[in-house]
DNA sequence: GGGCTGACTGACG
DNA sequence: ACGTCAGCCAGCC
């Protein structure tokens, strides 16, 4: 099956926005979920496509890269999406996210 | 159907 | 630790 609804950026967006507050995920950890382990560059691209009135809902700031980094791209600025994980109280090692204490799979 | 692009990733030098 | 190269996936021309 493959209605308009089930598109990948709209799979993508659905999970991203299941994404709890103070928690963080990779594109690759996206992409994988979504059973597409080497697809991360497509979560990149999906997105990128997020249109501003979607980003309100979607906590696009909660994707980064692999390790935690921010990518240099990343929505109105890569600065704009650290402040945003600060203020949710997520913690940074210099400019990288904790992963092992905030990230998706990561433990409490 | 072929080729280009990109909010990625891992390997190399 | 840093810059570069090649591989992968989905959408658009």
């Amino acid at each position: 099956m493959s209605p308009a609804g089930d598109r990948f950026f709209a799979r993508v967006y659905a999970l991203v926005r299941q994404i709890p507050r103070g928690r963080v995920a990779t594109y690759g950890q996206v992409a994988g979920m979504l059973g597409v382990p080497r697809g991360a560059r497509a979560v990149g691209w999906a997105l990128r496509a997020l249109p501003a009135a979607q980003a309100a809902r979607v906590p696009w700031h909660r994707v980064v890269g692999a390790g935690g980094r921010i990518s240099p791209r990343g929505g109105p600025g890569p600065q704009i999406q650290s402040r945003r994980l600060r203020a949710e109280g997520v913690r940074f090692r210099g400019a990288v996210v904790d992963l092992a204490r905030h990230g998706v799979l990561a433990g409490e």
